[in-house]
RNA sequence: GGGAUCUUAGCUCAGCUGGGAGAGCAUCUGCCUUACAAGCAGAGGGUCAUAGGUUCGAGCCCUAUAGGUCCCACCA
C-alpha cells in the first residue's frame, strides 16, 4: 500500500514553509561549540535593516547556504552566523523621510527622541528582511542572530576605538572632507560617486595688482569658489608667468590681494596654465595651500549656502551665487568666455547631491600601518580571493589607501566614545563617560556629537559576532571563519576593512577565503535599480516557481565574480529540472509499491545497474571536488547532467522492461535497489542547491522503502562519498558501447522517418567477443530503446542482405533490413505522389519565372522568393527520385 | 590618465592547471511511448572578436588592434 504519494506535478507551494518549520523546530541550523568535531564557519554579510530582499541578497545567501549545507552534511560542525546592520546613513535617511511625511523635522525632534524613533523603526522593519531571507530556505543559525548596534557589538566598537586611539591610529584632524549639503554630514571617499554632468568652463581673469591693464586668465568649473580664493598658482617652469610669481592679484568682489605662487601641481599644458587656489573647497588646492601656507577660507554653510565670508553673496545658495557672480564678472569685463564642458562631478551615493569639499575637523583612522598586514595576508596567500583576479583590485585599494574619515554628523549609529570637559575642553577617549577631568577636576562632560561610519562596526563583524572582546569559546573555536561570500562591489568598503581589523585586533585573518559574486542584472544587462524600475523581486519569483528554482537559477551558468543576467526563462528551466527529478522520484516510488527492497547480491546486479552506479560514483567525486573549490556553478551543472541525462533519459528507460516484468523478482529488485540508491545520492548532491524538494522526496522515499536507518532529514544525512565497490568501469564501458549503438539506430530511423512504433530486426556484427557479450547482455534494453524486434548477434556478416541498412559504430556494425524500416509498397506510393506534386510545383514555378510581366512588375523580394522556392523544389525532386531508385 | 574584465551556436552563458567545442533557451522534424508535453527521440547552426607569436598541439599562454562593461584617479 502506498502510504504516501507525490503529487503529479511538482508544486512548491505550501511545501517550503512546512519544511522550513521542520528544520527550525528540530534546531538543525543551530551550532554549538564541540571540540570533538571540526568547525566550519561563515558570517553572513548583514543586510541593512532598511532593506527589502533583493536579488543581491538572494545571490549572496544562496551561495552561503549551499556551502553551509554541503559542509554540514560532510560532518563539519557548521556555524552560519547571521545578523543585520544598522546601516547608519541609509536608515537615518529613511527615518527622516518618514518623519517628514508626518510633518516632523529631525532637528526639532531632537537627538534623544530621534533615536527612540530609530529604535522603533528597527523593531518594526528590521525583522522584515530576516523573514524574507527565510523564504530562500537559508540555514543560518537564527538563534545566534546579531545586530551591529546590539550591546556586544557596541562594546566591540568602543573597545576598538579606544585601542586605536591609544595606539595613535585614531586622530582628530582638520582636513578637507566630502560634505553632503543635503544629508549634512561628511562622507568617505568611497561614498562619493562620480557622475558625468554637462556644465561650463568659465574663463575669468583677475587684475594684477599694481600693473594697470594686466590680467591673469584662468578657467574654472565652480566660479562661486572664487570667494574663497587665497592664491593663484602657476608652474614654476612656465616662462609666461615667471615674472608674476610673488606678485599679487586682486580678487574681485572681495577686494583682497592674493599672491601668485609657483607649484608643480599646475599643468602648463592645460588651459592657460593658471589655476585659482581655493584651499577651503578643493582637495588639490588644499594641498597647494599647505605647501605655501595659504589661509583657508570656508565660504559655505553646512547647507551649501554662502556664509559671511562670501561678502555680499552671503545667504545665497551655491548655484544662485554662481549665476550672479558670473553675471557681475561679465559686467565688470572680467569674464573672458564660457565654454561648454562635460566633466565628472562627485555626488553622494545615497542622495546624489553634488558633494562639496569642505575643511572640517573630523576623526580619522590612520591607515598606512594598519593596511600592511591586510595587504600581505592576500599577497602571501593567507587569505585567498576567488576569483584570483580580485587580488588586483584589492591591491589597487591597499596600495593607494588614504586615511579613513570615520566621523559622521548623524545620530543613528555608534556614538564616538570621546568626551570633552565642559570646563577646560580636555578631550578624553573612554568607553564610558569619565567621572572627573584629569586636568581641571571638573565633573561635567559633553560627548562628541558625531557617530561612526557604519562600516566601522561592520569591519569587526567576523569577531564581534562571536563575542569579542570577551574570550568566548565560540571565538576560539569558530574564528577565523572559513569563507566570506560577498559581492565585488563592497571589496573596499567591507572586505579590506575586515581584513585589517582581523589582523589588528585578533592577530589573525578573519577568513580563509573570500568568494566573490557579481551583480544580478536584468534581461537587458542593466543594473537593477529603483529609478529604472527594473528590479525583480525574489519573493515574486519564489511565489511563482519556488525557492529551489530561484536558487538553482542563480547558481548555474555563472562563474565566480561574474555578473549574470536574470530572466524568467532561466527560472523556468530550473523549475523544469525540479519537476524532472520530482517525476523521476514518483516513477521510482510507484515501482517500489509494496515491494520491500533488499540490497542485491553482487551477481544480481546487471550491467546497466553497474553503469549507473559507476556514473553516480564519478559524479559524486567530481561534484564534491568542485564544491570544495567553491566552483558551485560547475558542480550544479554536473548534477543536472547526471540526473537528467544519465539517470532519467538512460537508466530509467533501460530498466523499464525489468520493472514491468514481475516474473524475474531478483532482477526487478536489483533495479529498484539501484534506482533508490542512485536517487538518494543524487538528492543529497542536489540538496544544498534545492533544499526543499530534495527533503520532501528524500523523506517520502525512505518512508516508502521502509528505510528506518535513513536520517530523519536529508540536511543532516551524510554527504555521499566515492565508493570503491561502485567503481564498475568495465561494465560501464559495455553499456556505453550499447548506448552508442542505440543512438546510431535512432539516428537512422529518424532520418528515414520511421514511425516509432515500427519494430525492426537488428543484426549486430562484431569480431570482438567482448563487444558481442556486451550486446548479448543488453538485448532487452536495445529492444526497448531502439525499437528492435529482434537482436541477432553475430561474429560475421552471414545472413546480412546487401540492401540492409547498415550503421557503423565504434565497436560494431549493425544491419537493419530495409523492409523492416519501411513498408516498400506504401513508401513507393508516397514517393510517386510526391513526384507528381513536385512536378506540378515546378511547372508553376517555371511558368512564373518566365513570365515577363511578373519579372518586370513584381517586387524584387517576390521574385527572389520564387527563385528560392524553385531551387528547393528542384532539390527535393532529386532527393525523391534518388530514393525511388532504391525501390526499382 | 591608470587598472580590471569581457568578446565562444540566433539569444544567455559554461568551459578548472593548453590535447573532445559544450549547455539552456530559440529553430526545424517526428512522437500525447502508462514518471514527466514543465516531456521523449532526432537535426541544423560556431575559421571560440581581429592580426601576429610561443608550442608537437591554443578558446585557454604572450603581444598588438578593435569594440563592450566595470573600477579607481581626475586637469583647475
Amino acid at each position: 500500500m502506498m502510504s504516501k504519494e507525490l503529487a503529479k506535478t511538482y508544486d512548491p507551494k505550501g511545501m517550503e514553509d512546512r519544511l522550513y518549520k521542520k528544520w527550525i523546530d528540530n534546531r538543525y541550523f543551530h551550532a554549538e561549540v564541540d571540540k570533538s568535531k571540526k568547525p566550519f564557519s561563515i558570517v553572513m554579510p548583514p543586510p541593512n535593516i532598511t532593506g527589502k530582499l533583493h536579488m543581491g541578497h538572494a545571490f549572496d545567501n544562496t551561495m552561503q547556504d549551499i556551502i553551509t549545507r554541503f559542509k554540514r552534511m560532510q560532518g563539519y560542525n557548521t556555524l552560519w552566523q547571521p545578523g543585520t546592520d544598522h546601516a547608519s546613513i541609509a536608515t537615518e535617511v529613511k527615518i527622516i523621510e518618514k518623519l517628514r511625511e508626518e510633518g516632523i523635522d529631525k532637528a526639532d525632534l531632537g537627538r534623544e527622541k530621534f533615536l527612540e524613533r530609530a529604535w522603533e523603526w528597527k523593531k518594526e522593519y528590521g525583522g522584515i528582511i530576516v523573514s524574507q531571507l527565510k523564504k530562500m530556505g537559508i540555514s543560518c543559525d537564527w538563534e545566534r542572530e546579531r545586530f551591529t548596534m546590539d550591546q556586544g557589538c557596541n562594546n566591540a566598537v568602543n573597545e576598538v576605538f579606544l585601542r586605536l586611539y591609544k595606539k595613535g591610529l585614531i586622530y582628530k584632524g582638520n582636513k578637507i572632507v566630502n560634505w553632503c549639503p543635503v544629508c549634512k554630514t561628511t562622507i568617505s571617499d568611497a561614498e562619493v560617486e562620480y557622475e558625468s554632468q554637462a556644465s561650463h568652463f568659465w574663463h575669468i581673469k583677475y587684475p594684477v595688482a599694481g600693473e594697470e591693464g594686466r590680467f591673469v586668465e584662468f578657467a574654472t568649473t565652480r566660479p562661486e569658489t572664487m570667494l574663497g580664493d587665497t592664491a593663484v598658482a602657476v608652474n614654476p617652469a612656465d616662462d609666461r608667468y615667471k615674472d608674476l610669481i610673488g606678485k599679487n592679484v586682486i580678487l574681485p568682489f572681495m577686494d583682497r590681494e592674493i599672491p601668485v605662487v609657483a607649484d608643480d601641481y599646475v599643468d602648463m599644458e592645460f588651459g592657460t596654465g593658471v589655476v585659482k587656489i581655493t584651499p577651503g573647497h578643493d582637495p588639490n588646492d588644499f594641498l597647494v595651500g599647505q605647501r605655501h601656507n595659504l589661509p583657508v577660507i570656508n565660504i559655505m554653510n553646512d547647507d551649501a549656502t554662502i556664509n559671511e565670508n562670501g561678502g555680499k553673496f552671503a545667504g545665497m545658495d551655491r548655484y544662485e551665487a554662481r549665476e550672479l557672480i558670473v553675471k557681475e564678472l561679465k559686467e565688470m569685463g572680467l569674464l573672458v568666455k564660457i565654454e561648454d564642458y562635460t566633466h565628472d562631478v562627485g555626488t553622494h551615493d545615497r542622495c546624489h547631491t553634488t558633494v562639496e569639499p569642505l575643511v572640517k575637523q573630523q576623526w580619522f583612522v590612520k591607515m598606512d600601518e594598519l593596511i600592511k598586514p591586510a595587504a600581505d595576508g592576500v599577497r602571501n596567500g593567507d587569505i585567498k580571493l576567488i576569483p584570483p583576479r580580485m587580488q588586483k583590485s584589492y591591491f589597487n585599494w591597499t596600495d593607494n589607501i588614504r586615511d579613513w574619515c570615520i566621523s559622521r554628523q548623524l545620530w543613528w549609529g555608534h556614538r564616538i566614545p570621546a568626551y570633552y570637559c565642559s570646563e577646560c575642553g580636555e578631550l578624553i577617549v573612554a568607553k564610558e563617560m569619565p567621572d572627573k577631568c584629569p586636568k581641571c577636576g571638573c565633573e561635567r562632560f559633553e560627548q562628541d556629537p558625531d557617530t561612526l561610519d557604519t562600516w566601522f562596526s561592520s569591519a569587526l563583524w567576523p569577531f564581534s559576532t562571536l563575542g569579542w572582546p570577551e574570550k568566548t569559546p565560540e571565538l576560539e573555536y569558530f574564528y577565523p571563519t572559513n569563507v566570506l561570500v560577498t559581492g565585488y562591489d563592497i571589496l573596499f568598503f567591507w572586505v579590506i576593512r575586515m581584513a585589517f581589523s582581523g589582523y589588528e585586533h585578533m592577530g589573525k585573518k578573519p577568513f580563509d577565503a573570500v568568494l566573490f559574486h557579481g551583480l544580478i542584472r536584468d534581461e537587458l544587462g542593466r543594473k537593477m535599480s529603483k529609478s529604472l524600475g527594473n528590479g525583480i523581486d525574489p519573493l515574486e519569483v519564489i511565489e511563482k516557481y519556488g525557492a529551489d528554482a530561484l536558487r538553482f537559477t542563480i547558481i548555474t551558468g555563472n562563474a565566480p565574480g561574474n555578473d549574470m543576467r536574470f530572466s524568467d526563462q532561466k527560472v523556468q528551466a530550473s523549475r523544469n529540472f525540479a519537476n524532472k527529478i520530482w517525476n523521476a522520484s514518483r516513477f521510482i516510488l510507484m515501482n517500489i509499491g509494496d515491494n520491500k527492497i533488499t540490497e542485491p547480491g553482487e551477481t544480481a546486479l546487471e550491467d546497466a545497474d553497474r553503469w549507473i552506479l559507476c556514473r553516480m560514483n564519478e559524479t559524486v567525486k567530481a561534484v564534491t571536488d568542485n564544491m570544495e573549490k567553491y566552483e558551485l556553478g560547475i558542480a550544479a551543472q554536473k548534477i543536472y547532467d547526471f540526473v537528467w541525462d544519465n539517470l532519467c533519459d538512460w537508466y530509467i528507460e533501460m530498466v523499464k522492461p525489468r520493472l514491468y516484468n514481475t516474473e524475474n523478482a531478483e532482477s526487478r529488485n536489483a533495479a529498484l535497489w539501484t534506482l533508490k540508491t542512485v536517487l538518494v545520492s543524487a538528492l543529497k548532491l542536489l540538496h544544498p542547491y534545492m533544499p526543499f524538494i530534495t527533503e520532501e522526496i528524500y523523506c517520502t522515499v525512505n518512508e516508502e522503502a521502509g528505510d528506518d536507518a535513513a536520517a530523519p532529514s536529508i540536511m543532516i544525512s551524510d554527504w555521499p562519498v566515492f565508493e570503491e565497490r561502485f567503481d564498475y568501469r568495465e561494465e560501464a564501458e559495455n553499456v556505453d558501447i550499447i548506448r552508442e549503438a542505440i543512438r546510431a539506430v535512432r539516428n537512422v530511423r529518424s532520418e528515414m522517418n520511421v514511425a516509432p512504433g515500427r519494430k525492426a530486426d537488428i543484426t549486430v556484427v562484431s569480431a570482438d567477443e567482448k563487444v558481442r557479450e556486451a550486446f548479448s547482455k543488453g538485448q532487452l534494453f536495445i529492444k526497448s530503446l531502439a525499437s528492435a524486434e529482434e537482436v541477432i548477434i553475430r561474429e560475421d556478416r552471414e545472413g546480412v542482405r546487401d540492401d540492409d541498412v547498415s550503421v557503423v559504430t565504434g565497436s560494431a556494425t549493425l544491419y537493419i533490413p530495409f523492409a523492416d524500416l519501411v513498408d516498400i509498397e506504401e513508401e513507393k506510393n508516397r514517393l510517386q505522389k510526391e513526384v507528381k506534386r513536385l512536378e506540378g510545383e515546378l511547372k508553376r514555378s517555371h511558368a512564373m519565372l518566365s513570365n515577363e510581366k511578373f519579372l518586370s512588375k513584381a517586387p524584387k523580394e517576390k521574385i527572389d522568393e520564387e527563385k528560392e522556392k524553385l531551387e528547393s523544389y528542384e532539390k527535393m525532386m532529386s532527393e525523391v527520385q534518388e530514393r525511388l531508385k532504391i525501390f526499382s
